[in-house]
DNA sequence: ATTTTGGGCACT
DNA sequence: GTGCCCAAAATT
């Protein structure tokens, strides 16, 4: 009898037997349809040792539907989906599922049709049409994602077709890729770079799992030292994964790769449409795809020849991801590289505490660049204590960082200013009756954005066009806007500076690769003289003229309660200050704050690095913290509040005692209600000693909760919300 | 998770 | 006896 062992994509049902029908042929790792009583379910064939369960008797066993045409997850990728899914305490089947896109994607071959304007006007032009044709000028999918892409009824498109307006257009779904060319255009080093790039290149060469940490400063050349190393892994027939932290900064990424190997890389994001997925995924599964940049969720794509990853960024938060399965695709991209036995670099200007521990320990060979290529300095940076030189009242420009965008502007050079903060107001309230504007849905204010006209939640996406009146007490014009988002130090400067041309830089204004493409070109060109930004603007460009960063608030980031807040803080504005002075003109950056004794600002301001991590090493030691101790949370949550609160404290109820491991609460979370649901969290500090993970398994493993009640397990949180 | 089953109960 | 609702069981 030939038996097989079936991790199904079920949260309940893991693990099922079933027989292999004669002239099939399976391994570990085939990707096969199984019959579950009426329904056909997706699986993936595994080894029974590592998945346990009860026998079940073999007339009980049915025969296998089908075994898909695509090639069986490798050994390496399932031994990472049983070390994910065991370190972060996750459903075996949430992780494997993360390595298959689409269903779709999994039978090969075939055509579809996509549709895009045909160039012929309409004979009856609707105003659901005009804006179908404004939006869709340049784009070809679906009918489906048209519609979605216009904001239409796929009826109105559908009718286009029909008038000839859109015409389709057949795709074959499996077109290869160009392949990137490791000579097209080989750059000049510094000799720092080539010998970091020759390390690299040797390492990619020799194989086997080598872990790096790419320290060096922004401008340093980090990109172009490991571009060789990607150059190496073409030639040698490999396939390379960089992982960078958001999708949306990859404009310039793109750009400097295509420079480098004439060829665009293979995308991979959560927007991408599902025939470039579904192509992708198949290029990638088939070895085909040769160099794949991607968000984090590309980690678990199964490579068919995987030669090297590369973290860009490394340090950022945004890798962590925190729905679904909570993992931090940093840690477990060098987890990937150890099971595939190959080279991993982790680069940034600005690593996290536990990789630079990491690389103390002998884990990581640590590579440094610690200077800026071609000769550019990295800015001064100076202080301006908001208590001894604060802005005009209902201002929140200091009169000293005025002055130097004034100049900045006399000398035709550009001012960069930094505030992480989207809309116009972060909180809005009336002055009459003291009504503030709050999400229905989360514990949070409403932020107004003037742009829009409207009122929008930054959790959950709830809008409402911003009113006239108070919505309590209906007087007209009684509200006032409290503190700064950057539309409104774009109005402040406006009024400094009214001959400044005034650029905003955020995910409301750049949100599409043609609107980035714009801005950057707009910037190099000198056609922009103040650029406004969130953290969009931190990283990644590089504008020659900019030779001003001002920081307009320092203090937004240390608030909150987060554990790595000091440390966040400290990348972020060392990131945006990395912008100024990038070209032969000498760059300054002005940091505002009412702390300037923090040890933040005081080793921004010294450019003493060492200094912050030292201190900020010193402080986690004491509290316990990462990477000298463990956290983990527990999230209770349910639309009930009561449900959610009595599930919290059945699990608080029966909390092990331990000596290694403390656990507080369950508490309200900090965001008590988020998207609808009520939440409660409890908190678990471990020593490093402690089996955190095995500790929580048998203490949730023996509960159970009532249907609308969903309990997370969250193993080195980032975010304490 | 989804589907099937079977018991309890009102109604004919 | 039949239909209907809901909880429990089964699914390999």
């Amino acid at each position: 009898m030939n038996r097989v062992r079936i991790l199904a994509f079920n949260p309940v049902l893991h693990v099922l037997d079933y027989r292999v029908p004669e002239g099939k042929a399976v391994e570990p790792g085939s990707v096969v349809i199984a019959p579950l009583g009426p329904r056909q379910i997706l699986g993936i064939v595994w080894e029974p040792e590592r998945l346990p369960a009860d026998e079940v008797p073999e007339y009980k066993l049915r025969p296998l539907l089908e075994v898909l045409p695509v090639p069986p997850l490798s050994a390496p990728l399932r031994r990472l989906i049983e070390w994910t899914a065991d370190y972060y305490c996750a459903a075996l089947p949430s992780v494997a599922r993360m390595t298959l896109s689409s269903t779709a994607a999994l039978r090969g071959g075939g055509t579809m049709t996509e549709y895009r304007l045909s160039g012929r006007e309409p004979v009856r032009p609707t105003p659901q049409r005009a804006a179908a044709m404004d939006a869709l000028h340049g784009e070809q999918a679906t009918i489906r994602e048209l519609a979605a892409l216009a904001g239409v009824s796929d009826g109105v498109l559908r009718g286009m077709v029909t008038a000839g307006i859109l015409e389709p257009v057949t795709v074959d779904l499996d077109r290869p890729y160009p392949p990137p060319n490791p000579r097209h255009a080989i750059p000049e080093l510094s000799p720092e770079q080539a010998a970091v790039a020759n390390r690299f290149v040797t390492a990619v060469k020799t194989g086997g799992f080598s872990p790096f940490l790419l320290d060096g400063v922004t401008g340093s050349g980090k990109t172009e030292c490991y571009f060789e190393a990607i150059a190496t892994a073409i030639d040698a027939g490999q396939q390379v994964l960089v992982l960078l932290p958001e999708i949306a900064l990859t404009e310039n990424f793109l750009r400097r790769f295509e420079a480098r190997f004439g060829v665009p890389p293979v995308l991979w994001h959560s927007s991408l449409k599902s025939t470039e997925r579904r192509r992708a995924w198949r290029a990638i599964a088939s070895g085909q795809a040769r160099v794949i940049v991607g968000a984090r969720s590309a980690l678990f794509l199964p490579y068919a020849r995987l030669g090297l990853i590369v973290v860009d960024e490394a340090h950022e938060v945004s890798f962590k991801q925190d729905d679904g399965v909570r993992y931090n695709a940093r840690d477990v991209a060098v987890i990937r590289a150890r099971f595939e036995a190959i080279p991993v670099i982790l680069a940034s200007a600005t690593p996290a505490l536990e990789s630079l521990q990491l690389a103390e320990a002998g884990v990581y060979e640590k590579v440094d660049l610690p200077a800026r290529f071609g000769g550019a300095t990295m800015p001064a940076i100076k202080v301006v204590d908001l208590r001894i030189e604060p802005p005009d009242r209902g201002r929140w420009l200091a009169p000293r960082l005025i002055a130097e965008m004034k100049e900045r502007l006399a000398r035709g050079e550009q001012s960069l200013l930094f505030l992480n903060r989207r809309g116009y107001a972060p909180l809005t309230l009336c002055r009459h009756c003291g009504y503030r504007f709050q999400c229905p849905n989360c514990t949070a204010w409403l932020v107004e954005h003037r742009l829009s006209r409207r009122m929008a939640c930054h959790h959950c996406g709830h809008e409402v066009p911003t009113p006239e009146v108070c919505p309590e007490c209906h007087t007209p014009d009684c509200l006032v806007a409290c503190g700064p988002g950057v539309e409104r130090i774009a109005d402040e400067v406006a009024e400094l500076l009214p001959e400044a041309r005034v650029a905003l830089a955020t995910s409301d204004t750049l949100n599409s690769p043609e609107k980035i493409g714009a801005f950057v070109a707009a910037a190099e060109e000198g056609l922009i003289d103040v650029i406004i930004g969130t953290q969009l603007v931190t990283k990644g460009y590089h504008f020659p003229e900019l030779t001003l960063v001002g920081v307009v608030d320092a203090d937004l980031g240390l608030e909150g309660g987060d554990l790595r807040a000091g440390e966040r803080s400290y990348q972020q504005i060392a990131q945006v200050s990395g912008r100024a002075g990038r070209g032969a003109k000498a760059g300054e950056v002005l940091i505002q704050t009412r702390h300037p004794e923090a040890a933040v600002i005081t080793a921004l301001a010294a450019g003493d690095r060492d200094a912050f991590y030292a201190a900020e090493a010193e402080a986690r030691r004491d509290a316990g913290a990462p990477p000298f101790g463990r956290w983990a949370a527990i999230i209770v949550s349910s639309e009930d509040e009561a449900e959610a609160r009595d599930a919290a404290r059945a699990i608080g109820g029966t909390r092990p005692i331990l000596d290694d491991v403390a656990i507080l609460g369950p508490a309200p979370a900090p965001m008590s209600l988020l998207r609808g649901r009520y939440r409660y969290r409890l908190l678990i500090n471990a020593r490093r000693s402690a089996q955190l993970q095995d500790v929580i398994r048998a203490w949730l493993g023996a509960l159970t909760f009532p249907q609308g009640v969903r309990v997370n397990v969250d193993i080195d949180p980032y975010s304490f919300v």
